[in-house]
DNA sequence: CTTCATGCAAACCGTTTGCAAAGGC
DNA sequence: GCCTTTGCAAACGGTTTGCATGAAG
């Protein structure tokens, strides 16, 4: 699952939008686009070279790319908000996570669920969009040591 | 789909761990039994009769009962949690949240996810405990109105 | 040169916590 | 009467915002 050239695909399209390309949204863009999984405010500034943005700027760089479409904005039940590339430049997937080491991995599963959002337009007349689909567990390495943190 | 007595069954379950029976306590259950929809803190502080508790004691007893495995712990992006009744005590469902006027509705459907799960398994190891789908869209109402707020 | 984005600091708001008083059992 | 739970108020932590400065186009 190659990444080709995603940053470079999202800079484009903030032009066409008229947003500026600063440096500091350039780096936010490559870090979420290096990231092998969906990233908190906190760590996509901690993972920022040389401090080129200050938090409130993450912020508001990440809000706008959520509201742009560029990211989702996801919750694993921690009190604070994860994102990723949204569908537009990365493959539809869902997440597993561990509930004893709270790793994230991501599930790439022929999606099952349009069969479902076909049955719910019938029969409750509501037009899914999108859906999100989370698994809560354990995962393989904690269920082996059977004792992690 | 009619609720039989779940109020008192969840106050027996808590008489079983060794939880005392208050007012705050009986009152935020039958207000969470009574809510056709998942919760948020401050609209079960609301629809409490004559204030029988504190925020501080809804906050309190709600993450009681989340640790408990009474309620379940939902989010739909609003920067605020909501609860239900898990699945113990409330049959497995998902919910439809429309994107216009943010109603919740309930979705019951045969749930086809086990056979997802045991592929999660069977490919990367990891053993799916629960899960969490919920469907954005726009609802009935507002796809007639076609211009909802 | 104009406009938009940034940095900084203060404000915000949902949630948690410390502690003394109150209420189950 | 003991011990848990509550109410109150203060603290907390992630997120947002106002405003003057600075950089993109």
């Amino acid at each position: 699952m190659v990444k080709i050239n995603v940053c470079a695909q999202v800079e484009e399209f903030l032009k066409t939008q008229q947003y500026k390309l600063t440096t500091p949204r350039r780096e936010i863009i490559r870090v979420l686009n290096d990231a092998p999984k969906p990233l908190s405010i906190q760590e996509i500034y901690q993972q920022l070279n040389e401090r080129p943005a200050d938090l409130a700027s993450v912020y508001r760089t990440v809000n706008l790319l959520c509201e742009l479409g560029v990211l989702l904005k996801l919750e694993f039940h921690e009190k604070r908000y994860r994102y990723e590339l949204s569908e537009a430049f990365s493959p539809h997937h869902h997440h597993a996570i561990c509930r004893k080491c709270g790793a994230i991995e991501n599930i790439f599963d022929e999606c099952i669920l349009q069969t479902v959002e076909e049955r719910i337009k019938r029969q409750a007349g509501f037009h899914v969009e999108s859906h999100i689909l989370e698994f809560y567990g354990v995962c393989e390495e904690c269920a082996s040591h059977s004792a992690a943190q």
